[in-house]
DNA sequence: TTTGAAACACGGACCAA
DNA sequence: TTGGTCCGTGTTTCAAA
């Protein structure tokens, strides 16, 4: 579905797409007309999903990162859309996945500091309804942090 | 440090930077020239850090994603910019975080499907040196997964 | 592949609050 | 100091020929 130059041409777009189309067409080995096409086309088809500044965490103040493991009850789990619905519609939980195995979700949680996680905690996550268990873990530093996804082949 | 007009300006950025100077100007409450101007310095600042293309991971066939714990042995941790260094040139783990707690890290790894997990497991980060231990939770499916901070206030 | 019109980014100059 | 309003130049997009 993906060939070698729409893999290239994401490579690139994922790490800065602010470069122009002659740009990527040059880096990709295409002209700037073909480019622009299959740059639409993926566009388009919703491979490129959204095109998105990054903000610097640390610099906008939000000095906590959270990892939460949530369990929900027996009836919780026969409602588990009602949780979803509630999970995006917090600012805080920047990503939340269904997990296999004896955790049902895993959280990332991002806030100001260890206070605002705490509040955030206890007014808010751990009263929606469904909620049995939350596991919470700090992370103290950043290793890696990307969203480029691996797309060699 | 950042007042109101520069959060909205981030708000809708983070949201989607395909847009047009005048167009956040509009929506912010600025004109043009100083909208373009605040633009550049949250540049500068590092504040925005990048501006990248979110790629669909499933539409690119990369069907698994698993949580990964690490423990790191006694003599591990004492080289512990060794194994960032290592972890960092996996492109298959996007996010590293050192963690507070009993596990020292967590992971978040994307593949083609939990094969191919399972080779990156055994061939690759097993091998890792000063590696103790791993945890493996697999993901089956996202609720929510953005990019976007909360900067509201 | 080339071309061209329209839109846009970029950045300076200058004034007003 | 920060925003507003002009202005021009060069670049980019995008859809034609």
């Amino acid at each position: 579905m993906l060939d070698e130059f729409d893999r290239k041409i994401l490579q690139v777009l994922q790490r800065d797409s602010s470069r122009t189309t002659s740009d990527v067409a040059e880096h990709v080995g295409l002209s700037q007309a073909p480019c622009w096409r299959r740059i639409q086309r993926l566009k388009n088809e919703g491979i490129i999903r959204a095109q998105v500044s990054l903000v610097d965490r640390k610099l906008v103040g939000l000095n906590a990162q959270v990892f939460a493991q949530v369990k929900l009850t027996a009836h919780g789990r026969t409602h588990l859309s009602d949780f979803a619905e509630a999970i995006r519609g917090f600012a805080e939980v920047l990503e939340c996945y269904v997990m296999m195995g004896s955790t049902d979700f895993m959280l990332r949680i991002v806030t100001k500091d260890i206070e605002a996680y705490e509040r955030f905690f206890f007014d808010t996550l751990s009263k929606v309804p469904g909620v049995q268990e939350i596991t919470s873990m700090v992370a103290l530093s950043e290793i890696k942090s990307t969203t480029e996804l691996p797309l060699a082949n």
